[in-house]
DNA sequence: CGGATATATTACTTTATCGTCATGTTTGAA
DNA sequence: TTCAAACATGACGATAAAGTAATATATCCG
C-alpha cells in the first residue's frame, strides 16, 4: 500500500526528526549545541532526505539557512505526525497529554494563568506549557503547530485558524494613590504609562485626538505588565487592560476614561482548525479553556 | 520537542509498516505470505511497538488475531501520516498523487467508470485505483482512510463523513426485445431479475405490495451488473438504475413503471472530513469528481 | 486425541542508519 | 585578504533494527 515511501531508504524517524528541529530551530547549529558530529550527522541526515523526497529542503541564507516552501510543507507535516503518535503514546500509558497555550504577557499574566486553576481541574490528564508571546508569533505558531491554543484578539485571525469568542477586552485608566488627587483636579495633568505593544497605542492616541482628551503621557513600556509596574511603583498613572484590576487592589482603582469606552477588543481562543482531528483531547480543553475564561473576563 | 517519542528505543517506521498491513489484511499470515521469516518477523515487530507504546494493539481471535481498539487507532493515524508522506513525495517529484475511489458494482460500472475519461482530464497529475465495494465496506474504507472517495447514496452517510449530492439516482424496467410483446399485454407475466444487492429488493417489495402490482420475480442476482446479464441474454426484464441504459441500447429499451417513480436515492460523493487536509490536491479532486459525475446523471 | 493453521518466542546474522572525526566550502565581517 | 561562523562532504566504526531460522504455543477441527 505504501509502496512508494518504503522502496528505497532514505526515510527514518530520526531523519525526520532532526529536520524538524531545525524547522523548529532556524539553524543545524542551534540544535548541534555546539557538538560538530551532531552538526555534521543533522547536515547529512537533511541531504538524505532531500535525496529521498527529490527536492531541496533547505537553501542556504547568509552563514546560515532557511527552509524551502517544501520544507516547511514537511516540517508541519511532520510535526503534527509526531503529535499525533505523541498523544497516542501518552494515552496508551494513561499519561497525561501536553497542550502549548500562548498569549500575550498581559493575557497570560492577568487572564490565562489565574484560571489555569480552574482549568487544569476539568482538564484531568492533560498538562500545559503556557508561554507569553506577541500576538503575531502566537498566529505562527498555531499556523504551524508549534502551538495548540492561543489567546488573541478576533481581528489577528488567519484562516485556516479558528476562534472562539471569551469576551470582550476592554481598558481602563489606573490612578495609584498617590496621584489620585491630582486626577481628581485634572486629569489631563496626571503623568501617564503606556504600552506601545501591540496596536493599542496608536488605537489609543486617535481616540484621545478624537475626543479632544489632552494627556500627559511620560512613559511608554513595552508591555502592559511593564506599565502596571510603573503603576505599583506610584510614579505614573496607566492605561491597562480592566482585567488587571484584581491584581493592583492596594495600589489603584480602575477608572472609566470616556475615550477608552469606544476602544475594546474581540478577545479569544484561537486554534487551527485542524487541531481537534489531531489531538482528539483537545475538544474537551477548549469547552475547558472557554469555560474557565469566560468567567474571568465577564467578571472584569 | 518530542522527547517521549525518542527517549526509548521501539518506534521505526518499518514496525509501522507492518503493523498497517496486518490491520489492513487481519493477519499476520497474509502480510507474511506464506515466507515463515517474515511471519516472526512482524509478529516480533507488533510485540515491539506494543512494548513501546504500553498497549496491546492485537490480541488473539481464534487461529489469527484481531486489533484492539487503541490497535485500529493507530492503524487510522499512521495510514494518514503515510498517506502525507506519499503524497509530498509525490509532489516533490512531481509525480501523479493516487487516489483510491470505491462504490457499488453497479454505480462503478455504469455511471463511475464512463465519467473517468473527464475526470482524468481535469485531475491532471493524480491517478486512480477504482474499486466496486458493498456501500457498508466503502463507508468503512473511508473511515479508516483505506479509501479517498466514495460514490454512495446519502442515507449511508455517517459522522465524521461529509457527501456531496450529485444527483438521484432511479431506476427503470428493462424489457428485451423477446419480452417485449408479453411486457405489453401483461406486466405481472413477464420474468423478472431484481438485485438483492444492499438494501433495494426490501424498498422495492414494499412499493410493489402498495401498489398492489403483481410480479412474476424469477430470479435474484447478487448485483445489478449480474441482473443486466440477464437482461441481455433475453430471459429476464431486469430492474436496473435508469443510469444503465446506454449501456444496453440494443437490448432493451428502459419504460417507467409506476411502482419505480417513488423509488429514487440521493447519490453522492463522500469523503472523509480530514481528507482536504491531509492531501491537498483531493480539494480539485472533488470538484472534477463533483462535475464529471453530476452530467451523467443528469441525463440518465 | 492428533493434525493443521496461525501466531509467539528465541537466537543469530546482516544491514541501514547513527555517531564520530577530519576536512572542505560558503559567507559575512573585520 | 583574512578570520570566524555555519553548513557540507567523505570515511569508518558502532549499533539498533531488519532479516533469517528453528522451535514453541495456542486454537480449531475432525
Amino acid at each position: 500500500m505504501f509502496e512508494n515511501l518504503f522502496a528505497v531508504g532514505g526515510l527514518s524517524l530520526d531523519r525526520l526528526k532532526s529536520f524538524v528541529e531545525v524547522a523548529e530551530q532556524g539553524a543545524i547549529a542551534r540544535v548541534a549545541d555546539g557538538d560538530p558530529s551532531r552538526q555534521s550527522l543533522i547536515s547529512r541526515q537533511i541531504g538524505e532526505l532531500e535525496a529521498f523526497f527529490g527536492a531541496e529542503l533547505t537553501r542556504r541564507k547568509g552563514k546560515g539557512l532557511e527552509l524551502t516552501e517544501a520544507g516547511r510543507e514537511l516540517a508541519r507535516q511532520v510535526r503534527l505526525q509526531f503529535h499525533g503518535l505523541t498523544d497516542f503514546k501518552a494515552d496508551c500509558a494513561r499519561q497525561p497529554v501536553e497542550f502549548r497555550m500562548a498569549a500575550g504577557n498581559s493575557i497570560l499574566e492577568w487572564l490565562l494563568a489565574p484560571a489555569m486553576a480552574r482549568i487544569v481541574l476539568s482538564a484531568e490528564g492533560s498538562t500545559f506549557v503556557l508561554s507569553g508571546q506577541r500576538t503575531g508569533d502566537v498566529v505562527r505558531g498555531l499556523l504551524d503547530h508549534t502551538l495548540d491554543f492561543g489567546i488573541v484578539r478576533k481581528s489577528a485571525i488567519v484562516p485556516p485558524l479558528k476562534f472562539r469568542p471569551i469576551g470582550k477586552l476592554r481598558y481602563a485608566l489606573f490612578v495609584p494613590k498617590s496621584l489620585s488627587a491630582l486626577a481628581d483636579r485634572d486629569l489631563s495633568k496626571v503623568p501617564l504609562a503606556l504600552s506601545v505593544g501591540g496596536n493599542f497605542l496608536e488605537t489609543f492616541q486617535i481616540a484621545a485626538k478624537q475626543a479632544k482628551q489632552e494627556l500627559n503621557i511620560v512613559s511608554r513600556c513595552t508591555s502592559f505588565t511593564l506599565a502596571a509596574q510603573l503603576l505599583r511603583s506610584g510614579v505614573a498613572a496607566a492605561v491597562l487592560p480592566s482585567i488587571a484590576a484584581p491584581f493592583l487592589p492596594s495600589v489603584a482603582k480602575p477608572r472609566p476614561l470616556s475615550i477608552l469606552a469606544s476602544i475594546s477588543r474581540d478577545l479569544g481562543i484561537a486554534w487551527h482548525r485542524r487541531l481537534m482531528d489531531i489531538r482528539p483531547r483537545s475538544t474537551d480543553l477548549l469547552e475547558a479553556l472557554a469555560n474557565g475564561l469566560s468567567v474571568d473576563l465577564q467578571k472584569a
